[in-house]
DNA sequence: TTGTATGCGTTATCAC
DNA sequence: GTGATAACGCATACAA
């Protein structure tokens, strides 16, 4: 591990000055192919590797792009972390990882991180209720918020239609006979929280049903959370569900888990709509879970070309600042075998 | 977005030195708690955020992980990165994703990058076969392998017992009574592809048993790949397995796909044993799909934690450099309904 | 306890 | 076509 090769090193060991290395690296225009063959030449030789950190402090233009996610574990995110990645890596970008675990403390703490190493953007994933100083301090840079909506984060936002991802799967256990359908949702303070609990709702309403407040569970977007939600759903022997839908990818995973804990069949005692289209959900129990499936991986990568399209633009004076971009992806249902009509009443 | 604070101006507003300002931020003792707690104030009033990279510069000392794993999708490296977030944070790293999708030339390009970025470290999981210049660049720095070994890279390895990880399934396997067990494997190029081989057929070589070569399969590390292989398998009317091992997560991904659109029944026309342990596994078919489960979140917190050791211990001379550290953690069976006796001859 | 000066590796601005 | 020099933001050896 001995010193590494800089640009003054190779001007010396060939006689040059180092603004001429410098610009022979560079392909400048005004340099001789001779100076930059013999440049390109000693540079392999040496083991010459550019500093980008000196690179970004001169030209003040950073190749770092930073990703907060609540998880990365999860397939969902899995795939988010894909998708950007594959973005960045088009661009000459590199990924900065940060995983808040929904921790608002943690997420500031990212946050502070990634502004000391001068990313040039921000993808993030916000946390429930973030810090008030998180939000000063991506409101310098470039951020792009993706999936959940932050309030108060005047910013660009790709997501899904969120109120349409529980509208569909609610309605259609309606349009099964279903009225006693409960919901396992993340928490108002969540965007998606708030407006997945809207489209639920909003299927009761359009079919002029009465909205079964004592099934709804709000909670932590963790599997553990809904886990305990759906438990605590079904433990009222009086007045338990005939179906359920999750509006998370996690939450899902967690009802799925208190399901096999206590021994349902499904459908015949429970229908299920779960959230996300992860490769596996198609497999469980006999047939499938029925699933809200949502473009992901489209989502990301229009995230992702979009923040870089700002990033280059940013020099090029072509301000287009306008009002925040807003993208919207529809969700769509995929009926597999946990779904079915309730049980006769009679 | 306008410029960013510096030192400089907070030394200029409070008409002090930039090393006073520099060396009160940095909690100094040989600054008065009175000038330190004004230039707190100005700082935080001014918006201060620290340069890191400029810091780096000066220091030479990065706060940058590197991480390459080919694949970020699968609940398998989404275990490893979240295990290295965890780790990287608490130790104030930053962790820089790069997804090399198996590809050496990605590879290679994701390292010269991670070199530019000057990394502290990095943690790969290499490809199949590496691109010699991969392998000098790594030399420079800290590097850990995780899960494969790179021939011709040494430096320290954290993994599992790769050959266990197969002979335990196939032994299984073989005293339930299958002779004909299949294996989907990775390729062997790759160090887990080839001793996971290794340890297949070692539990026919204990057990005095003929390997059945015609059963083997090995290829690129991917689901599409496997599926291909399992299907290619099956398509041999006459000389069809009784059971099936996988040797990898995104592998058993693929078999089961392929299991799925054949639309065999488990474990009636076949055992399948998998390989990881996502937590859908336990969901797959009526009763789960029994594995060979792996404590990959270990292993990663070990690769973690060791590297920050080294890194940490590099400035302080004790360059206990010694041979290559390597750690290997044990993998366990996990029975469920996938697997049962071969169907009865005669 | 504080200030001055220097350099980390690069690029940009001059000059020749 | 090439070279000398300054500057990016910070940390540190050396003075005071």
């Amino acid at each position: 591990m001995s010193k590494a090769v800089t640009i003054k090193d190779i001007a010396r060991t060939l006689g040059l000055s180092v603004s001429t290395v410098g610009r022979a690296l560079a392909d400048s225009t005004q340099i001789s192919e001779e100076t930059k063959a013999r440049v390109r030449q000693a540079a392999l030789k040496q083991g010459y590797v550019a500093h980008s950190g000196a690179r970004a402090m001169r030209s003040g233009r950073s190749t770092l792009i930073g990703l907060l996610v609540p998880d990365i574990q999860n397939d969902f995110y899995g795939t988010v972390a894909q998708a950007l990645a594959a973005c960045c890596a088009a661009a000459g970008y590199q990924l900065v990882l940060a995983v808040t675990d929904e921790n608002p403390d943690v997420e500031l703490s990212h946050v502070r991180g990634l502004m000391e190493a001068r990313v040039a953007g921000v993808v993030i994933v916000g946390s429930a209720a973030p810090r008030p100083e998180t939000l000063t301090l991506l409101a310098r840079i470039h951020t792009v918020q993706l999936i959940r909506r932050i309030a108060g984060l005047d910013s660009a936002w790709f997501g899904m239609d969120d109120a349409g991802c529980l509208e569909v799967p609610t309605a259609a256990l309606i349009a099964l006979g279903h009225r006693r359908i409960a919901y396992v949702g993340g928490a108002k303070e969540l965007s998606t929280g708030d407006r997945r609990l809207g489209g639920y709702q909003a299927a009761f309403a359009r079919a002029g049903l009465e909205i079964p407040h004592d099934l709804i569970r709000l909670g932590p977007p963790r599997a553990a959370a809904a886990a305990q939600m759906f438990a605590d759903l079904w433990s009222h022997r009086a007045a338990r569900p005939t179906a359920v839908v999750t509006g998370g990818a996690r939450l899902t995973v967690g009802v799925l888990e208190s399901i096999a804990d206590l021994g349902l069949q499904v459908p015949d005692a429970l229908s299920v709509i779960g959230f996300g289209d992860a490769p596996w959900l198609k497999w469980w129990g006999t047939a499938g879970l029925s699933t809200v499936a949502l473009p992901v991986r489209d989502i990301a990568a229009s995230c992702g070309e979009y923040l870089m399209r700002r990033i280059n633009e940013n020099g090029e004076g072509r301000s287009a600042d306008a009002a925040p971009f807003h993208a919207m992806h529809a969700p769509h249902l995929v009926a597999r075998s946990s779904t079915a009509a309730p049980p006769q009443r009679d």
